[in-house]
DNA sequence: TTAGTGATATCC
DNA sequence: GATATCACTAAA
């Protein structure tokens, strides 16, 4: 029985390289307000990194939706899109360097807006921090996962030199 | 494969 | 103000 940790404040002030990796089999968790704790462990993420890579919100600079990416470590950016399609993201690394890394799938849920959509991840998040939070926060059990790195998706505008980097993590299929 | 969805950035 | 674009999903 390993002891339950929540992430704090050092393990976000990371590479998002490094963090994005390391979120692989996490817990997070969100707490509604009647009370009920949605929990999902995390298997899939991806990076974001900076206004030199063109597949990340930042690289058109310091807009209104990319500001987030600016602040500092372990603040969430939650932004909409195609509608109704809620992202979240986590970001990472030294303030002012926009970079972060998002929460693409879940062990129940596949796909990045129905992962959020299971746990009630809405803009109402966006700018809070996931540290020291009563209502959202992120447990590693202890457990150890393996993952495998892929190419980023749905990115294609990027071109070729960012779409092709493989800075997205998934955990491996577990042996039944 | 295609339709639907609405916030955002960009262009009048 | 108008348009084009999009880190997607569901249905066919």
């Amino acid at each position: 029985m390993q002891k339950i940790r929540i992430l704090d404040a050092e393990f976000f002030d990371r590479d998002c390289l490094v963090v994005a990796p390391d979120l692989i089999g996490k817990i997070l968790v969100h707490k509604l307000p009647d009370g009920t704790e949605l929990r999902e462990r995390i298997t899939e993420t991806e990076a974001y990194r900076g206004e030199e890579d063109k597949a990340c919100h930042a690289s058109k600079g310091r807009t209104k939706r990319a500001e987030m990416l600016y602040h500092k470590s372990g603040t969430i950016y939650v932004y909409i899109c195609y509608g109704s399609n809620h992202m979240m993201n986590v970001v990472t690394g030294e303030e002012d360097h926009p970079q972060g890394v998002l929460f693409r799938a879940g062990e129940f849920h596949k796909g990045p807006g129905r992962f959020t959509k299971a746990l009630q991840i809405t803009k109402v998040l966006n700018g809070q921090s996931i540290v020291k939070n009563p209502e959202i926060w992120i447990e590693d059990d202890g457990d150890f996962y393996s993952w495998h790195t892929e190419k980023r998706v749905g990115i294609d505008y990027a071109g070729d030199i960012w779409k092709n980097k493989p800075w997205r993590w998934v955990m491996d299929e577990q042996e039944y």
